[in-house]
DNA sequence: ATGAAAGCGCTAACAG
DNA sequence: CTGTTAGCGCTTTCAT
């Protein structure tokens, strides 16, 4: 026969189902010789609650929903680390489910783990609609958004201030005493691009150094390396001593045109990233970079989003703005 | 109010709930206007059933679980890819749970997870003991375990014959005019290795090559990097026109140590690695590589899976062997 | 302290 | 074709 149910456990120690359940959830007081019975056939019978039943009556799944746009995407699956292994503690479960980006399916797997009874969402997109954000609000189940470009003043998240971890960056380079900086941005009319832009610009200014910026074309390490050109005669002429790029991608790619074209790195200049992707780390030389916390992120995600459902205070109502960290490693030196 | 329920629309549609679960599920016919009336209410109330309820009445959750052991570690991430896309089409949904590789975390998964009415499980892992998969067995809970140093020979699996590939891999780069072959080995006692090794010896043996092998340490690309002085010697006193690697990261290392010594690739040397990482992709020269479809194997996987659930044709009654896919890239050069 | 009974939202005989 | 009824496995009053 299939599973033991809670009628063999109560059969089985001589008692009602009410008792049984009753030890099980330590629910209300239960003689000491009940209890032993009926812990004695629990683990006879190797007995475990059918948690869909329990859920049934709860009216709590312990379910959380994860919608996730690809998981083939390196950051959204650290992400995910952070919400699955946080969420265990607080005894969630996750659903997961893939977007693909598109919006339709977007919905659909919003419907579909709405009909599971997921008592919230974690989404992880680098777009989202104001429409389905909309649709999203009506169905009044709580969720988190974790759009890497966030635009929603009204919606909150969290992340790294893009503009303050540039800028955190440029300051460590100017105190290892570099004065003339080249930035290599790829102009997406997104948020975090711009922001980050600000804050290069805002610490060369501030600290009265040199401050250049050129545009790749994507943000792809080919990228990267087709601005070769156009940025090695700016660094020869302006006496460029450190390079900062929009990614980690646009980094690598730039230093593989350097590689390519006699410039030495970190000899001849400093090249620094963005994002601490793992190529990072392999890449020779190591490139130095800002990391970004996504298990972190993740674990404060699913932590605010639980504070919601159970309507706790809400501690997400304002962005959370959690630290980047600049890695330092061999694709930028110290010229003091 | 909360969630609508069967008997709402019922109510609204002036039927019975049977009535309306019938036009629900296209169980049994319905008059015409009996039908309007409850496709009406279910749209006017959107109405949306609970799945948790039916999973109980109908003692099929839909659910599979699948426990991994680090989502990110880049391959398990795109398995789980295939295992949600081709799973969603099935109607299934994925409960997701990590096991950061220890037994006790997986034992305690696979538990949580049988609670939850999970109709079977996929467990992608490098490392499971005999005794965890007894206790697997034991419950009689349908699963496919896509472990990557599969040793099992009474449990099924999905994943490429290494031997096969690599022997592939040797052949193509004979064809490409290669004769003297250098195999940069990881020599860990594991199947996959040693398959590997296998593979190149025999491609060599059988096609009269010189076919020579050194160790690293470990299997990153700092002992890729390592290995290299060794390596060096060989390829010029033995004439070594192509090396390959037991794993992308060993050969991008190998590289590394090339471009550090004035070995140009592919020019003096083409070199091979082994996965298809994406960082191969990235690097430069782009590796040439033999890239694992982990995509399909995760698709084939829950197909099995789901084929067993329904107690249909077991397709893994043997391995199933998964072709590879010789990417080839600029670190290797053709010498006719 | 304990059992009987009602009911979570749904499906599936059964009887008409 | 349709409504009534009896559960699925569990929690929770309500009596006792």
């Amino acid at each position: 026969m299939s599973q033991p149910t809670i009628k063999d456990v109560a059969k089985l120690a001589g008692v009602s189902i009410s008792t049984v359940s009753r030890v099980m959830n330590n629910s209300k007081p239960v003689s000491p010789e009940a209890r032993k019975k009926v812990l004695d056939a629990i683990n006879k019978l190797q007995f475990k609650p059918n948690e869909l039943a329990r859920s049934l009556v709860m009216r709590r799944s312990n379910l959380i929903g994860v919608i996730v746009e690809d998981l083939g995407i390196e950051y959204m699956a650290q992400l995910i680390r952070g919400v699955e292994e946080i969420g265990r503690v607080y005894k969630y479960d996750i659903l997961l489910s893939s977007s693909y980006g598109d919006d339709e399916s977007l919905e659909n797997a919003i419907d579909f783990l709405a009909t599971k009874q997921v008592e919230g969402l974690i989404i992880i997109t680098e777009n989202i609609s104001a429409e389905v954000l909309v649709k999203l609000r009506n169905r009044r189940i709580p969720f988190v958004l974790l759009d890497k470009y966030h635009v929603y003043n009204n919606i909150k998240t969290v992340k790294i201030d893009y503009k303050e971890e540039e800028k955190k960056l440029i300051e460590f380079l100017i105190n290892k005493g570099h004065d003339n900086f080249l930035y290599i941005n790829h102009d997406e009319n997104n948020i975090l691009n711009q922001s980050m832009l600000k804050g290069f610009l805002e610490a060369t200014e501030e600290n009265s150094k040199k401050g250049l910026v050129i545009n790749c074309q994507g943000g792809t390490s080919d990228d990267g390396y087709s601005i070769g050109d156009e940025a090695k005669k700016i660094i020869e002429s302006e006496g460029i001593t450190a390079a900062t790029c929009v990614n980690d991608e646009v980094a690598i790619g730039f230093i593989n045109y350097c590689v390519d074209n006699n410039i030495r790195v970190p000899e001849d200049i400093s090249i620094a990233g963005f994002g601490g992707s793992t190529i990072a780390n392999i890449y020779r030389p190591k490139l130095t970079t800002v990391a970004v916390p996504y298990y972190d992120i993740g674990a404060i995600a699913i932590r605010a989003l639980i504070k919601r459902i159970k309507e706790e205070e809400d501690i997400l109502e304002n962005d959370w703005i959690i630290e980047g960290q600049i890695v330092r490693r061999e694709s930028t030196k110290s010229l003091s």
